[in-house]
DNA sequence: CAAATATAATAGTAATACTATCATTTTTGA
DNA sequence: TCAAAAATGATAGTATTACTATTATATTTG
């Protein structure tokens, strides 16, 4: 798998950045170092020019990659989602049973990534923590509907959907599979945030993973008439 | 209910503020104005010198009531919380059956607030909203754990208990009472949001509450053995 | 009605979030 | 291989933000 992951891509559409930061060596580091620094310092406290000195590079030569910081954040978000999509078709695809498919389809979606595959320059483990605590900051804004049209969202709906066709196939009769889907991938990558910060309104914690919990729900809810 | 309720107060742990809005006409201004301030705006856009023009005040005067817009967000999420578990407490004391009383209890904690019972300045059906896109951001910052300690979040996690304890009294052995709690709470949250901005990733509408989703969805995992 | 308190006005600072211009370095293609 | 093009870097500049400090004025209260 290894193998087979080392030469794919993940390509990320092209009105969401100026320039290609794939297409150099810049452009990579801007994205790789972006990483550690919101990991580091957050989002909220992040800017081109600290992001400039971590690198070596100038303020301004970053501005000719991404229009702004949000600009940049969707860009990362919009890579991970892109990123654990693969993952969920790789991982569900050979599977034949549907229930099984389901609570594959739930662990990927759930889990904390802990081991990065090593494809790209680009560290999963610490990305995942930053789609964590960022995530909902790039669409809790007034441009929202706007950033929405121009399709900025369409890889975390595409995998939402994919979650819900696999509920579906569970349990045809089921009314909100979509609803429980959205409520799913959020509710995981906020118990995440709990176990770490918010210990006391969560069972989950580090040694009973969100996958359990959300595993247990969704074939709660599913295999009741 | 009304005269009942009119006569009763929330009142703010005093660590939050600098100074107690609710001691002068001006920090009632301050409060209900931001309140239409940030939903006109959105928080990130929102300052106080905006404020200070909207109400004719000045900037140097607000700061005399908040450290800044972080602690006025806190101030005002955490009057949302504390008003909604007086909602909470009042709408399910009378209660006797046990089921009855959580199907209550889900339902004011994940229904759209259209009424105001119009006690108090604060208008909440607008803070309401502003929770909805606003909240997290009172919470995914570096300071969380800090912030935390300090008793800031409080509010927001007795309310999640309490909800805890009613699932508990439907059914005491499941495993995760608390992560139920607080993903029903925070994932009515979010589909309140969806539903008015990715229609497309779920089911809940104006004509389907997130309500009727949530409690199909708890009594569902609740009923099974 | 004087003293205390609250509010307003003004000014000032460091940082943010950019844009513009020009110089320098690197890449490329004939 | 060398000139043109493209990318990057350096510097400067602007408006706004997020405050703090000081002083003046208005309001409250004992």
């Amino acid at each position: 798998m290894k193998y087979l992951l080392s030469n794919i891509r993940i390509s990320i559409k092209e009105n969401i950045y100026l320039k290609d930061p794939e297409s150099s060596s810049l452009g990579k580091r801007i994205v790789e170092n972006s990483i550690l620094l919101i990991d580091e310092i957050g989002f909220d406290l992040f800017t081109f020019k600290k992001l400039g000195t971590k690198i070596g590079s100038n303020e301004s030569s970053i501005y000719r990659y991404f229009e702004n910081k949000h600009m940049l954040l969707l860009y990362l978000t919009t890579w991970y989602w892109t990123w654990l999509e693969y993952q969920l078709v790789f991982s569900t695809n050979s599977l034949e049973d549907k229930e099984l498919k389901l609570k594959k389809a739930v662990e990927v979606l759930t889990q904390t990534t802990t081991i990065d595959s090593a494809f790209s320059h680009i560290d999963k483990v610490v990305l995942k923590r930053i789609v964590i605590s960022e995530f909902s900051k790039s669409y809790l804004t007034k441009e929202v509907d706007a950033e929405n049209k121009e399709g900025y969202f369409s890889v975390y709906k595409r995998l939402v959907n994919r979650l819900k066709d696999f509920i579906i196939d569970v349990n045809t009769t089921y009314k909100y599979p979509k609803a429980l889907a959205s409520t799913i991938i959020e509710g995981a990558m906020h118990q995440h945030y709990l176990k770490d910060h918010f210990k006391s309104i969560t069972e989950c914690s580090k040694d009973l993973a969100p996958t359990i919990f959300f595993n247990d729900l969704v074939f709660k809810i599913l295999k009741q008439n």
